[in-house]
RNA sequence: GGGCGAUUAGCUCAGUUGGCUAGAGCGCCGCCCUUACAAGGCGGAUGUCGGGGGUUCGAGUCCCUCAUCGCCCA
């Protein structure tokens, strides 16, 4: 920090100011430009670093960032901000999408409420200029919440997947797919929103169960096909009577005995598996199925035959005439088992229609809802809705349906557009299709031969599972938000002079006539765009196809760049392709056949949102240009996304880059954890549980919100985080239910006070708008939050007592170092320092961000401040241990913010600064020197020349300007030293024996007291010199220590084995307390003694468990059995 | 219907290849404003590891099965 006056640590505040540490040290950071990655960075030693790579996933547009962007983008920070830390030249690739269908959505909903406009009131640009507004709007907020959250991207690479260089790659990769023959146009089943007239794809979908009808009709056989005794009608049942205006066939099964058998079969086996309460529903099933071969089955038989036989059905309302076909979608188990197919409205006889082509398809319905020509002209215009009336209507009076009894109520599972909230119609509809095969394949390749690692695993099934369908993906959106399809429709239609086409159409030679011209008339165009300086399979493409119509043909040009666009906007008026119109067929005398070719016009719809997703890794670094960047930082190094869009966008950028690149766009994907509220639901604004990340920064801090999320982020799929909401008034928390989350006010449980939600300004009264606003916060946040003030006080106490600190650098220093060999203490910390730092390290390299978090909880809470900053009060006391003490304080310290910056990066910056103030230099070893850390008599010493030059290199000298760039601390293997922990917990245990006796004795803590400790010599070397530290830790004076050490006259005592503590209490003895305790100790002891009698008396353990096993476990034993002696003994000498 | 996951203390979660008197944080009960931190310290209570079966010397951990909840796909 460069504050000019000297820093004096007293004046630290007692609380981490979080809101202080965020706005300096972003700016910082930023202004430096240590998030911006250059090619070919080198380190100080003109090394190039390798690359890290990461690129965002790009957060929609839409709205605001939610907790589960906050989490998603923490984890990418604490990857980037380390891999900076271990010299990589780290690039991470920061960016927005713009979310075609929901960004519209939002628009168009808010040009409604606000200005009752519809788009097309705008029309296409204008609706595309106020989304660009919008964009520009949330992009910016977006981009501030990220920078809030101390994310260090690049800003410098900022991309949005509409931008010219995305725009670019996007285009390239249309083409060429478009090239290859992987992109065709083709009719499929689309969920239709009537109310955006567009499709949305199945994600977009969800269902809710609404009341409606189960309708029977009776369909006429047409007559002329019967035979004597056939039954003149055919019974179908529906819950959307309008589309047997649709319908192109009726289907009934072509072996009913046989799915009747299997059914009972099913049926019977469910009944011998259900338990007794369940059995009555299923016999009265079973029974209905044998019925059903009575009443049904030889009518089903019949109707099959005549299905074979190729009898005909006079469809009412339509007259039109449709197969009865035989097919296994008719269920004879149900209703009368016969079904209408309606190919054009429904999924399942779409898959009917697919199965017998013949039957054809008849769409019925207008983009907007309403029914179009191919009905019969008095529905045509009328909504779905409208056209059901009318249609039950007319079936009634024409006496083909009973109103009075053919009629059920039931409960139908609706689907509805997530955009619009409005009833899907399914729907038939030309689309743009990818064709998946090879392309899947590839990105299958790549997981399974582990070019593309997939953590957790599991994920790689869902993975595969989806690719390994290879279904085609349509591309195409009926929207104006995107990127544009690159094609231009050219139609050309023919017309006869005298004769109805239809019987033209059968003709070859009429045939081989319009599609020889569809040729000549696509060289024509391929021509007139050469002449305009376009090269053929490289600004443009052409490809023709059959038109709608059978008198159709369409010529698609697809183009690659803008010139080209513009290239066939100036063909327009100069398609002359006058010297074939007219052409006479010459087996037809009288037959001219007409010709007519439209100007091109380009394709209305835009591209999925995920087709320029997909490019993400590729496009955002510049392809297709080959830039620099592209040959650095491609293939990416991770990406970090949730488990949702695996399918939609990591398949996709991995067959996409592939297809590009023909290389991965990244080596691993980390799938994170889907945050939910405390009752298991998915956290969403529309349901009140929405956390807002900036509502946690501002009441927790960003570091808590990074260290809570990391802490959280364990391998399971979901996390919950019961919600709160804060009341403004008194700051108290007042749980989330399910119900008050949904109203305008809550009243605070605490102070009594009114506070408003998210909903007071939908659904609130005046009143309620004017209190002030509850955030929705999560209490899980507090362990960060706490964790932070602890480790600012750790620091701040260093800082305290670091004013005459000198680093062990020069003579002075050497001779510190030599008088003064490090303690037992020193030691041990240090042996902890380098296990957790491997921990740590080899947490974050495997995703295990809750690992990593927790092994830094417990060392810098438990171990460093619990412990070490405690017992260095005592030697801070003393001259004579100051400066080791403030070495090894300070070494820890700085190794410990390190290793904490990637997780709590604004703390961890103030507290380095500080530190650098205070303590510019730091080391506890001088360069160069001998005397290290290594026991003597180490095997190790070989390698203590290496290790002490890398100490003094990595930090034994100045410290960097900021943590972001310092190094990442390495563990220094010769410091684990298991024998020293283990001495350390002994003086660990001694001192909770201490503390506990005095709790037990309800001993004042000022009080003084005095113990004795009966154990071997060895341990008593060691505890001797920690007296200070129990005089420190538990007012405790050790008067005796070793073999011969005996229990003061009153005395309350506690063994732990192979030492006795003993503690003098003759001031404050409580027999009746200590004999309690003991007591209770007694008989835990007892208990743990005999189940490990148990074990060691069973001879198949002690015969087939290793032999390490046996043996620990009888050292155990031995260890319970000398403490029951030492409480019996106590026990008795009180008694 | 298929797939994946969860079920451990009142709550939220850890628990690597089976070796555990089953841990943490919050909450709870005591005592303490011991000058880094009351957003703290010290001590304490709390569990048929969802149920049942199996493998094993030994199961929270592996296998089977049932139940409940959640997510994804159809």
């Amino acid at each position: 920090m460069s504050t000019d006056a000297p820093l004096n640590p007293e004046d630290l505040p007692s609380q981490y100011d979080h809101e202080g540490a965020q706005a300096r040290w972003y700016k910082f950071w930023d202004e430096r430009g240590y998030f911006h990655a250059e090619v070919g960075a080198t380190d100080a030693q003109g090394n190039k670093k390798p690359p890290f790579t990461i690129v965002i996933p790009p957060p929609n547009v839409t709205g605001a960032l939610h907790l589960g962007h906050a989490l998603n983008n923490t984890l990418q920070d604490i990857l980037c901000r380390q891999k900076r830390m271990q010299g990589y030249n780290v690039l991470w690739m920061p960016g927005t999408d713009h979310a075609g269908i929901a960004t519209q959505a939002v628009v168009e909903r808010r040009l409604l409420e606000e200005e009752k406009k519809s788009r097309h009131d705008l029309g296409r640009e204008g609706l595309v200029e106020r989304i660009w507004e919008w964009k520009q709007q949330y992009e910016k907020r977006i981009l501030g919440q990220l920078k809030q959250l101390g994310a260090s991207c690049d800003w410098q690479r900022l991309r949005f997947t509409l931008d010219e260089v995305c725009a670019r790659a996007v285009r390239e990769t249309f083409f060429k797919l478009f090239s290859d023959g992987k992109i065709y146009r083709g009719k499929r089943l689309v969920n239709w929103d009537t109310y955006l007239q567009t499709a949305v794809s199945d994600d977009e979908v969800f269902h809710d169960p609404v009341k409606g009808h189960f309708w029977h009709f009776k369909y006429p056989f047409v007559k002329a096909d019967l035979k004597p005794g056939e039954p003149e009608f055919v019974s179908i049942a529906t819950t959307r009577p309008e589309t047997m205006l649709g319908d192109t066939a009726v289907a009934v099964h072509p072996d009913p005995a046989a799915a009747l058998d299997k059914y009972e079969a099913e049926l019977k086996e469910k009944l011998a598996a259900a338990p007794a309460k369940e059995r009555a529903p299923i016999e009265a099933q079973l029974k209905a199925v044998g019925d059903r071969r009575q009443s049904i089955l030889p009518r089903l038989i019949q109707l099959r035959d005549m299905a074979q036989r190729g009898v005909r059905i006079m469809l009412p309302l339509a007259e039109r005439e449709i197969p009865l076909i035989a097919d296994e979608w008719a269920k004879p188990e149900l209703g009368s088992g016969c079904v209408k197919i309606t190919p054009a409205h429904d999924e399942n006889d779409y898959a009917v229609w697919q199965r017998n082509l013949d039957i054809g398809a008849i769409n019925i319905m207008n983009a907007d809802g309403t029914l179009n020509d191919s009905v019969p002209a008095k529905y045509r215009g009328l909504s779905m809705k409208a056209a059901r009336k009318e249609v039950v209507a007319d079936l009634a009076n024409s006496g083909l349906h009973d109103p009075d009894n053919d009629v059920e109520d039931r409960e139908i599972d609706l689907a509805h557009s997530d955009r619009s909230k409005t009833p899907i119609e399914p729907y038939l509809a030309d689309q743009w299709f990818v064709k998946m095969d090879e392309l899947a394949q590839s990105a299958m390749d790549a997981v399974t031969d582990g070019r593309v690692k997939i953590t957790p695993e599991r994920y790689g099934k869902t993975y595969l599972d989806w690719l390994s369908e290879k279904r085609d993906w349509p591309v195409g959106r009926q929207l104006w938000w995107g990127h544009r399809i690159p094609i231009w429709h050219v139609t050309v239609r023919y017309s006869s002079n005298d004769q109805p086409h239809g019987d033209l159409l059968d003709d070859g030679e009429v045939k081989q006539e319009m599609s020889d011209y569809a040729e000549s008339a696509k060289s024509n165009l391929t021509a007139a765009l050469r002449k305009l300086g376009l090269e053929e399979g490289n600004d443009f493409t052409v490809v023709s196809m059959p038109g709608d119509r059978t008198t159709e043909s369409t010529l698609l040009v697809c183009t690659k760049s803008r010139i080209a666009d513009e290239a066939i906007e100036q063909l327009q008026g100069d398609l002359a392709f006058s010297d074939v119109v007219g052409k006479k067929v010459k087996n037809h005398d009288s037959l001219t056949l007409a010709y007519e070719i439209s100007v091109p016009t380009q394709d209305e719809e835009v591209l999925d949102t995920w087709f320029s997703s997909a490019l993400w890794p590729h496009s955002t670094l510049g392809w297709p240009e080959h830039t620099p960047e592209l040959a650095e930082f491609y293939p990416t190094s991770v990406l970090i996304t949730s488990r949702d869009i695996i399918t939609l966008w990591v398949a996709r950028m991995v067959l996409a880059g592939l297809y590009n690149m023909g290389e991965v766009p990244f080596k691993d994907v980390y799938i994170h954890p889907k945050i939910l509220d405390g009752y298991g639901e998915t956290m969403s604004k529309s349901k009140g549980n929405g956390v807002d990340p900036l509502d946690v920064i501002e009441k927790f801090g960003a570091d808590a919100l990074r260290f809570g999320l990391a802490y959280l982020t364990t391998e399971t799929q979901d996390v919950r985080m019961p919600v709160e909401f804060e009341c403004p008034h008194c700051e108290k928390l007042i749980e989330q239910t399910k119900k008050n989350r949904t109203q305008p006010r809550v009243e605070c449980k605490h102070c009594g006070q009114s506070f408003s939600t998210q909903w007071a300004a939908s659904h609130g009264t005046a009143e309620d708008q004017a209190l002030p606003r509850g955030a929705v916060v999560s209490e899980r946040f507090e362990l960060g939050r706490r964790f932070c003030n602890k480790l600012w006080n750790a620091a701040r106490f260093s800082l305290q007592n670091l004013s005459d600190y000198k680093a062990a650098t020069g003579p002075d220093a050497m001779q510190a170092a030599v008088a003064e060999p490090l303690t037992l203490e020193d030691r041990w910390l240090l042996s902890r320092l380098a296990t957790t730092t491997r921990e740590v390290t080899a947490a974050l390299a495997e995703f295990r961000y809750a690992d990593a978090s927790r092994a830094l909880y417990a060392f810098a809470w438990n171990d460093f401040c619990d412990y070490y900053v405690e017992i260095t009060k005592a030697r801070f006391a003393n001259p004579a241990t100051r400066l080791a003490a403030q070495r090894v304080l300070s070494h820890v310290l700085d190794a410990l913010v390190r290793l904490l910056h990637p997780l709590v990066p604004f703390l961890t910056e103030e507290i380095w600064q500080l530190l650098n103030e205070m303590a510019p230099l730091r080391g506890l070893t001088p360069p160069g020197s001998q005397e290290g850390l290594t026991p003597p008599g180490s095997q190790q010493q070989a390698s203590r020349d290496r290790e002490v030059t890398e100490a003094a290199a990595s930090h034994g000298c100045e410290a960097a300007e900021s943590v972001c760039i310092a190094p990442w601390p390495e563990a220094d293997e010769s410091h684990i030293d298991a024998e020293i922990e283990a001495q350390f917990a002994d003086f660990q245990e001694v001192l909770a024996a201490v503390r506990e006796i005095r709790m037990g004795q309800n001993i004042p803590p000022r009080e003084p007291i005095r113990f004795a400790v009966r154990c071997d010599n060895a341990t008593a070397e060691l505890l001797d010199p920690m007296k200070p530290y129990f005089e420190q830790m538990a007012r405790a004076t050790l008067t005796a220590v070793g073999p011969g050490a005996t229990a003061p006259e009153r005395s309350a005592s506690k063994s732990l084995g192979a030492i006795d503590v003993h503690v003098d209490v003759s001031a404050f003895f409580d027999a009746d307390a200590e004999i309690a305790r003991l007591e209770k100790e007694e008989q835990q002891l007892a208990k743990h003694a005999q189940t490990l009698t148990a074990k060691l008396s069973n001879e198949n353990f002690v015969s087939r468990a290793p032999a390490e096993v046996v043996q620990q476990q009888r050292e155990k034993l031995a260890e319970v059995e000398a403490q029951i002696v030492a409480v019996t003994a106590a026990l008795a000498k009180l008694r």
